[in-house]
RNA sequence: GGCGCGUUCGUCUAGAGGCCUAGGACACCGCCCUUUCAAGGCGGAGAUCGCGGGUUCGAAUCCCGCACGCGCUACCA
């Protein structure tokens, strides 16, 4: 095959973008990218029962969310479109003919009903459930008058001798027996097509020369090869990539939870993030890389490092990835991201905008404490409101329960903050002053400090006390300092 | 049930006959740093390479059998 390397990410508009599609498509973009070759997107809507509104729109911006372009699509058209399948119906119907005058293909009159009883009998005898071949007897002629008057479908005429063997550039040559395949059903009595052709239409008119795809397609190649034969057409290449799992081993589903991709957006997840993570989810480059950039993959993806078994979705993975990546963001990116998310999850009853540069003061104390953008709000909302009440015991969670302790410190804390005075509130001073407790309550700082936490963020763990405390002003930080003291009373 | 694919630390993986007393990363444990929590640094534990046979001087790597898991088995993709 010559001429550059083209694939297609064709996804079916029944809903949200899947996380497991996503890695289909980043796999097929790297790809892509790292051979000079372009990548189409291609809307496979032949189930009109399954089509979901707004779901093309979600896979558009789940694609883009992650870097994702592609050259040819239903949005930025190109020299094959149109790339939706429903509006390329007299394409399917047009190879349908050609195939039924070839005699590759023929009407099926079979109900549902005995189709179902059928398979209910082969089940029961052990065998291989699959179409009989009942209507391939009914003359053609006869066909076509008894279609005018009753619904029917067509059928691919599958070659039962031999086998069928085709290279998998993944997992080597797969062979099956072709005794063991049925006539599939290529156009439904909607007049719709199934998978099957609209795939061989699409993918020959598109001029296709991979097609990758999950496992799950695996078994379907026998059809795939044996229709490219009867029309006579070269068969693209085929990789099959391994299926993403949950913790049951089990192909990722709703039933998993979490699998819109645009959902981890939402949830705080940064796209270079989820990038690195699916990347190396059934690839590798070496044996020692775990972080990679897009600009990276797309340079060095190849397809003979892709493993044929199936990944663990690991959550725990990601998470531990979006805390590198955070802590990999420069300052002004960074700050940018907090200003975004305080923006959307902190209380609406704190006014907007949020104020400049406490934002920017804040970020930094908080880009090594977070793996997730939704944490922010929660961190951060002490500063910004008042502080939410809190139980006494609290204030002594961290010292054993010792009340006289933390009544101590904080007797001590209220006056060494009072002797900053207004005009010198700064870090340095308030650092100055907080430090000198050690020397009047002759303990460590370490020892009491979590009582100064509670009394200031109302938790024993947040961002830094000095800064905190700095950042909240003198009138505040004394307002709860003393807050505290009274619970304690 | 049938067919196909798969099987290396808990997880993702490196490994393509001797470099493997099996490497890396996440998670876990410990220590250091330290104003809490993190982050970071250092170290530890963790895989008889699914099992059983072969081939070979030598096998995680090649061959055969078995087991288990998953996928497919629709007028869904």
């Amino acid at each position: 095959m010559t001429g550059p390397v083209r694939t297609r990410f064709a996804p079916s508009p029944t809903g949200e973008l899947h996380i497991g599609g996503l890695r289909t498509a980043l796999f097929q973009w790297a790809f892509v990218q790292a051979n000079g070759g372009e990548l189409i997107l291609r809307i496979e809507d032949t189930d009109q029962s399954r089509y979901v509104e707004g779901s093309v729109e979600n896979i558009y911006e789940g694609l883009r969310w992650l870097g994702i372009e592609w050259a040819e699509g239903p949005d930025v058209g190109g020299p094959h479109g149109p790339y939706t399948q429903s509006e390329r119906l007299e394409k399917y119907h047009a190879v349908a003919d050609e195939l039924r005058a070839r005699g590759r293909a023929y009407r099926c009159f079979c109900t549902s009903e005995r189709l179902a009883q059928l398979r209910k009998d082969q089940q029961k005898d052990g065998l291989a459930p699959g179409y009989d071949g009942r209507c391939r007897a009914v003359d053609p002629g006869e066909a076509d008058e008894r279609a005018r008057s009753e619904p029917s479908v067509l059928r691919f005429r599958m070659d039962r001798t031999g086998v069928t063997t085709f290279p998998d550039l993944i997992r080597g040559e797969v062979t099956f027996q072709n005794s063991l395949q049925d006539d599939f059903v290529i156009l439904k009595t909607d007049g719709f097509p199934t998978y099957h052709l609209a795939m061989l239409v699409d993918d020959h008119d598109m001029e296709i020369t991979h097609v990758i795809r999950a496992e799950e397609w695996l078994a379907s190649g026998p059809r795939h090869l044996q229709l490219y034969e009867a029309m006579d057409w070269p068969a693209p290449h085929f990789a099959h990539l391994p299926l993403l799992v949950d913790r049951d081993g089990r192909k990722l589903s709703k039933r998993f939870g979490d699998v819109a991709a645009l959902d981890y957006r939402d949830r705080g997840y940064l796209p270079e993030a989820m990038l690195n993570f699916l990347a190396f989810l059934g690839w590798s480059l070496d044996d020692h890389t775990t972080h990679i950039t897009a600009d990276e993959f797309a340079r060095v993806f190849t397809l003979d490092r892709v493993v044929p078994n199936p990944a663990f979705f690991d959550v725990e993975r990601l998470d531990a990835l979006n805390g590198h990546h955070i802590r990999a963001l420069t300052p002004a990116a960074w700050c940018e991201h907090v200003g975004e998310w305080l923006d959307r999850d902190l209380p609406a009853d704190i006014p907007r905008p949020l104020g400049a540069d406490l934002v920017a003061a804040l970020a930094p104390l908080l880009q090594e404490r977070v793996t997730r953008l939704d944490e922010l709000a929660g961190l951060s909302r002490f500063i910004f409101g008042e502080l939410p009440d809190y139980p006494a015991d609290l204030l002594t969670e961290r010292i054993k329960g010792d009340t006289e302790l933390a009544t101590r410190t904080l007797d001590a804390a209220i006056p060494a903050v009072e002797a900053v005075a207004p005009d010198d509130w700064g870090l340095e001073p308030v650092e100055a002053a907080l430090r000198g407790l050690q020397d009047t309550l002759d303990l460590k700082l370490r020892k009491f400090v979590s009582v100064l936490y509670v009394a200031t963020m109302g938790a024993p763990r947040g961002i830094p006390l000095f800064d905190s405390v700095a950042l909240l002003g003198r009138d505040e930080a004394l307002a709860r300092l003393r807050g505290a003291r009274a619970k304690l009373a």
